[in-house]
DNA sequence: TTGTAGGCGTTATCAC
DNA sequence: GTGATAACGCCTACAA
């Protein structure tokens, strides 16, 4: 690789005389410019991102930690953030952590030592993540850290309570909420968006608690139809969920929609592959990225953001799991 | 940030032996070390992993360059991928080409720039990514690129014969098989392993050909079910192909596996959750990522691999698409 | 065993 | 307008 030193020599000038044409910084007589890009053109110079990352410290490099890239929802926020981060001219580097703080603290370190310049991050340690420790921007995405941790999410409440309403108006009396772990912040605002509608419509429900582990769900849904054969409604918080609660019913011989009806959550692409394909509140999952990496973009540039905290609305997707009219 | 200055001054001692002790060679006397990790604990020193590329001019970095990362195979590859570089103390940068050559490209620019170590491919552009104009090291993955880049795949041809025998096996006798697009090697691959066994048992057949863009099957598929009410085995080239076939046949009362069997490939955890859950000839698609990244290492830090070609075994997973005997 | 100093490839501050 | 040169933080001869 050609370094700065050898253009300079290729086109008789100094140092200097090349960064300044490269930064495009500095006065630099028009007819020497053109033998420095000259230059640069025979040798196919490039230069060198890491030293000038050691000398100006900001390195374009943005960390992604989430818990898993296998989970849909976190594909295609990931998809999202990297198309971003492209286009302002960023690096992403992929972390994946399994909700392990010991992975989460060693991605962390591996950042900061690479000067990462930011770091978007999914994580119920709200703790340890504070922003004074970290040396780095970060912005919470989905799951908030702490107040003074800017935050994007999409509206779970009134996602709840779309789901919910959705339910009852479609003609389902018995409904049943798979609801998220209780640790996380956006399986609860579900949780109370549907909870305030049924209450509100006294309506008779019945909640139950999915680990998010696609392995563990199935008992539990099974055991539920058990339970209660008589339920028409179930909102899943999540689209995989439905997605269980589907196969489950079919496999039951329980029609979906005409006996019951069901309405995941996350609008992932997959979701309208099946038969009858997923109704769903859909979050507005590329934006969310998109705008999270202007969020921290404009933390690490502008050292400010705005806003703390951005909340996107949610929009019901309806597909074959619900009742037409 | 704490430099390695610090801890010398901190420490009563030179960088030189800070440096000493951090990177463990060199001898240093027990007692000073002792000093000097105290030193290093109080000011919880890392040191910077840039000028230490800058120095060594290897940066532990590197490159997963695919399509997209939504697609399921790749997301499942990428975890494992991630997974085996941080294992090995890397660390990974996701890209996300859309197949187009411009972005391709312009990765492999960021990449050298960051002086990246290395780099994973999938890509069709065979001529472009030769390995001396590449400066990295490079490893293809599914996806040749040119005899002397080491490449990973499985079995393709293996997995088409496996697929066509199974249907024939259980009883389908007349056959579809939803290719993939021709420039595909791997497409190619498994469309030949079908071939040869259903022309060697003289089986009625048809080929169609997807581009591989889900939403462009559906079209497809209907067609086929229109022009060939008869047939009753499907081999798809992927399993979104499958899961979209089993919905166009549920749709129009079609029994599986009962009237129709089908085969998908991939082997995603996706494949499971559909109703009938998907018979597939799945890949070990967890094996393949770990292998590519420890071959890649190998060709980093040696300098060479043993064998420039791997290629790994398929294996039919049977579930509900298909007959039981 | 330990310290000094030069260099990795840039950028920016001075002089000229 | 242009050129030395001192950083940036680290590592490693080479000396001591």
């Amino acid at each position: 690789m050609a370094t700065i030193r050898d253009v300079a020599k290729l086109a008789g000038v100094s140092v200097a005389t090349v960064s300044r044409v490269l930064n495009n910084n500095g006065n630099v007589h028009k007819s020497t410019k053109e033998v420095v890009q000259a230059a640069i053109t025979t040798l196919n110079y490039r230069p060198n991102e890491i030293a000038r990352t050691l000398y100006k410290k900001n390195s374009r490099l943005l960390g992604l930690i989430i818990p898993d890239i296998t989970n849909p929802f976190f594909t295609e926020l990931a998809r999202a953030i990297e198309d971003t981060a492209h286009r302002y001219g960023y690096t992403m580097v992929l972390c994946n952590t399994d909700e392990i703080l010991e992975k989460e603290q060693h991605y962390m370190e591996v950042l900061k030592q690479r000067q990462a310049d930011g770091c978007l991050m999914i994580t119920n340690e709200k703790a340890t993540f504070l922003d004074e420790e970290l040396g780095i921007p970060i912005v919470a995405l989905d799951r908030p850290i702490h107040s003074h941790i800017p935050f994007i999410q999409a509206d779970h409440y009134q996602g709840g309570k779309i789901a919910a309403q959705t339910l009852l108006q479609k003609g389902s009396t018995q409904l049943v909420h798979i609801r998220g772990p209780k640790y996380l912040d956006s399986a609860e605002a579900r949780y109370q968006g549907f909870l305030d509608v049924v209450e509100k419509e006294k309506i008779s429900y019945h909640i139950f608690e999915s680990s998010f582990q696609p392995r563990n769900d199935e008992f539990l849904i099974n055991n539920i139809f058990e339970r209660f054969p008589e339920i028409d409604g179930v909102f899943a918080a999540n689209d995989v969920i439905a997605v269980s609660v589907l196969k489950t019913a079919l496999h039951r011989g329980i029609s979906v929609p005409e006996d019951l009806q069901i309405i995941g959550y996350d609008g992932i692409l997959f979701g309208q592959l099946f038969y009858p394909s997923i109704t769903t509140v859909a979050q507005p999952i590329y934006q969310l990225g998109k705008q999270a990496v202007q969020m921290l973009i404009n933390l690490i540039e502008k050292k400010e953001t705005e806003q703390k905290i951005c909340r996107l609305p949610v929009q019901l997707v309806e597909r074959d799991t619900t009742r037409k009219e």
